[in-house]
Formats: C-alpha cells, structure tokens, sequence
DNA sequence: GACCTATCTAGACGCTGTCAAGTTGCTTCG
DNA sequence: CGAAGCAACTTGACAGCGTCTAGATAGGTC
C-alpha cells in the first residue's frame, strides 16, 4: 500500500478513507479539505485533481455511503427469517444499523446539501438503496408499488418511519424519552422492531 | 426601524432576522456571520457582542424557531376536531407545516450541529415542543407517557414518522415517489393525515 | 463639563476552498 | 536510447471566513 512515489495509485481512494475518517472526527460542519489532505499525506490542492472540488469528494463519500447502507440491510436480511414482514422488518433494521454505526456519513447522505444530488453515482447508489425499501414492502403487499399509488404510501411510510426513528436516534433526541442506550440485544431490537412495524399497519 | 445612530438599540433582533434571511437565502452550510452582518448594516465584528459567537447567534434562532413550531402546532389544533386522535394529527401537521415553510431553520434545529443544546433558552424552547407532542399521545392514550414506558414507545413512534416524513418531504426525498408537490388542498392533508395516523398503532 | 459604560468599528490573525502555474516522474514513440 | 508528452501532484496566491483585541463613539449620570 501507500508506496511513497509521486504517483502513488490510488490516492484517490485514500483521500476518501482519510475524509470519511475527518468526519467521524471533527463532524460534517468542521470538515476540512485541507484537513483531509493533510491526513493523506498529500498537499492540499492534491484531492481537487481526482475530485474537483470538496463538494466532489463529499458527493463520491457519500455515494459509497448508499453502497454500504444496502450491504447493511443486506447482512440484516439475511439473518432474517424468510417472511415478507421478517424481511422488511430487517430492511428497516439495517438502516438503523447503519445510521448508527455511521451518524456523520449518514447526515452527509441524507441532511447536507453538501453533496451533488445530481452526479451520476451518487443518484445511482442513492436509488439502490430505496429500491431495497421498495422490494420490501412489495414482497409485503404483493403488488409493485410502482405502479400502485397506495403501496407507494406505504412505502413513504415506511420510509419516514424507518428515516425518522435513525435520525432521531443519532442526533440523542430518544435518549431521554426511551433510554435507548440503557438497553441493548434482543431487548432492544424487540422495541425498534415493534415501533418499525407501527409503519405497516 | 432601523434608525441610523451609533447605538441603534435593537441590533440583536435585527440579526437575528439578518440571519434568518441569510438562512433562506444561502442554506445553512453556506451560512456567513460577515454576511449576516453585512445584512444588518453593521461590521463584521458587531454580532460577536450581542451573541457571543457565530454559533451563538444560531443558537438564539434555533431557539426562536422551536416556539414557532409550537405556534404552527397550536394553529392546526384550533382548526381541527376536539377528539383526541384529531388533535394529535393537527399537531403532527403543524410540525409538517412549519418544515415545509422554513425547511432551513428546521435543519439548523434537528440536524446541525451549530446550535449548542446545552443552552438554557434553546432548551427550554425545544422541551417545550416536544411536551406538545407529548400531550397529544397522552389525551389518545388516556394515560401519561412519561410514567409508562409502553406510552413512551408511542411517543417515539409519533415523533420518529412526523419527523422522518418533514424531512424527507423538505428534503425533496418523497417528489418522486409520492408525487407530493402535484396534489393540494384537503387530498395532500388527507394523504399526509393518513401516513401519520399509521404512527399510532 | 467630566467620567462611565454599553455598544459598535477596525484591523489583524490563522484558517478555509479554489485557482493558476510549475514540477515530477512514468510511458510511449521516434 | 533519448526526447516528448501526459498524468499526478506541489506550490503559492487570492478572497472570504470566524474570532480576538484595541480603539472609537455616544448616552446617561454625577
């Protein structure tokens, strides 16, 4: 890795691992181009040769971002049992997963206008990830929420609910009321579970 | 208004509605003291007296931006049906209501970091919006969710849809799948009335 | 008329992102 | 085998940012 020639390869995959690591540090607000070079090692007008700017390289973090929230939901789902409901429980469980193991990441996705929603991977990736959603509750229903109106409602409402409940959560605002951090394993994933499926009534 | 002498006497209101407008204007991650400043017709190093600092003057408006979500809240309640369930839609409503009108200041109140929440005013304003929603599950209930857990779970459920729905709409999220910006009127209440009531299970 | 204090100004500091120009080293071609 | 060309990076400059400090100003009080 990191060989110390002047073309070193593949910086630019290095420059996302340090700005992904500057964001769980200093948070998405302090975020620092210069910074990331710096943690790099590289100097600082180095990133805008392979991301053009700060917005780019938030753009692409946050693109891998979407990847990995599926990979999330995927791992979930397949812990699973097989019904439709297990299943999308899991899918739901998955972002939360997620979300939590990534709060900073997750803001960037999802509350920053930092990102360029229109850039080609990043839609890409941000559609996969609802199309998860969107396979769970037609698995659900049994019909395509495409194509019918009311199982799209269902699906934003599975959507706010499950989007809702991470945001939430990371940002502490259900420490008070449900002391959440007080409690953990199945006793935990049984009360997500139970606010999660209110959604599908 | 805006009287010319050196002391003008209510510089502190004035940028906070500066600051306002600069949050309207450039979005929350691009938000400038200088140019709040600017706005206001003073220097650059006026605001640091009133509130301390940059994160200061956010603070007060996050905090004024809590008493004006109570405000919508109240303003839906009394246009809505005395029963229980109705009034807790309205507060859900208004909540939707006031995201949707000041998408930037709700930002700057759930999912910044700007704001420091330790502060007294912020606080107090904050509870005092989250008590509004606390009513409302207890009048459906019939029982105080702050002395029963279960109820508790129903506050967390209530909270997590409004919120998640307020922020994917503002977030422009839900335009594709819901198609929400081409219904109006009662169908878009009736619509969103009926995602929230899944909440309450 | 002199002082006092609240309020605001003005300048400096180190930080930021972006841009333009220069440097480096690999690759490819004559 | 050497020169040309190009990709990858460095360097320095620029304006704008938040914060700090010192100074100016005005209103009110003795």
């Amino acid at each position: 890795m990191t060989d110390k020639t002047y073309h070193h390869g593949n910086l630019a995959a290095e420059l996302l691992q340090a700005a992904e690591r500057e964001l769980v540090l200093n948070g998405i607000e302090a975020f620092s181009l210069r910074a990331v070079a710096k943690r790099a090692g590289v100097s600082h007008g180095a990133p805008a040769y392979h991301f053009k700017s700060a917005r780019g390289l938030l753009t692409a973090l946050a693109a891998t971002g979407y990847e990995r929230l599926v990979e999330a939901q995927k791992a979930r789902q397949s812990d699973a049992g097989s019904a439709p409901k297990e299943q999308l429980i899991a899918i739901g469980l998955g972002y939360l997963d997620f979300a939590e193991a990534n709060p900073d990441l997750f803001r960037l996705m999802f509350s920053s206008e930092k990102p360029d929603r229109g850039d080609a991977h990043f839609d890409t990736a941000a559609k996969a990830a609802f199309g998860k959603l969107l396979d769970g509750v037609r698995e659900v229903l049994g019909r395509d929420p495409s194509a019918h109106p009311s199982a799209m409602t269902q699906v934003a409402a599975s959507w706010a609910m499950v989007h809702g409940l991470a945001d939430l959560i990371i940002s502490g605002r259900l420490d008070g009321p449900l002391a959440l951090k007080e409690i953990s394993g199945p006793d935990r994933e049984m009360l997500l579970s139970r606010i999660l499926l209110k959604a599908l009534a």
